[in-house]
DNA sequence: CTCACGATTGGA
DNA sequence: CCAATCGTGAGC
């Protein structure tokens, strides 16, 4: 098999907007071991893969899009497959794909990527991810696509890698706590902060 | 118009 | 455990 700078190297073709169309709640494990790929100034692509997500859907109350429409949450009710992205706290920022329908509010937050070659907590968090990837508001309601300069790349696992997926409820949240809409690669070292003390619902499920 | 509150993080 | 920091939305 490839060595290891090569695989981030293989993660080379983009996932298609038709994959979003999907229930949050599905897509979300689904995005764990794919790949978060950022077209840099200089022509060079930054990749992370993905180790953590979460979703959201309109039904439920931690989600921006659960009450009114409004400018700040448009693109959460726009079409599937676009980012959006928001400032928490004044300070971070987060970074979503749209998933479901159109006029229908859902998306799963990427809570942390592991970059090959970097240390294990330079995106190990979803302010950090954004803040490693230069992600603002700017880029919420860009479609995740090559043009756009940021995009995603199918599943693809480094050798070796266990791809075993934990289940918990969601983090930082006060409202819909219980919900276990929370996955990560178990065996990643790069899982956010809180990863640890939230409710464990399903240890280990097959990738 | 005023004010409390975050889908977080870094430092005491 | 707590402060930082600011846009949004609820409430007066």
């Amino acid at each position: 098999m490839a060595k290891r700078e090569e695989w981030a190297e293989l993660a080379t073709s983009v996932l298609p907007a038709t994959f979003f169309g999907r229930p949050a709640e599905q897509v979300a494990p689904e995005l764990v071991g794919c790949w978060l790929i950022r077209r840099l100034q200089t022509g060079e692509q930054l990749r992370g893969l993905i180790v953590e997500t979460e979703a959201y859907a309109q039904q439920e109350p931690a989600c921006h899009g659960s009450r009114r429409r409004s400018p700040q949450n448009e693109t959460l009710f726009g079409e599937p497959g676009r980012f959006y992205v928001y400032l928490t706290y004044g300070i971070h920022h987060c970074v979503n794909l749209v998933t479901g329908c159109l006029d229908e509010a859902s998306g799963v937050l990427l809570r942390a990527v592991q970059i090959p070659d970097e240390p294990a907590r330079v995106a190990a968090g979803p302010g950090l991810l954004a803040r490693r990837f230069g992600i603002d508001r700017r880029h919420d309601g860009l479609p995740a696509r090559p043009d756009s300069g940021l995009w995603l790349a199918p599943r693809l696992l480094p050798p070796g890698m266990d791809g075993k997926l934990t289940q918990t409820t969601r983090v930082g949240i006060s409202q819909a706590q219980e919900l276990p809409w929370r996955w990560y690669l178990r065996s990643s070292p790069c899982v956010s902060r809180r990863a640890r003390g939230d409710r464990l619902v399903r240890p280990g499920a097959g990738l």
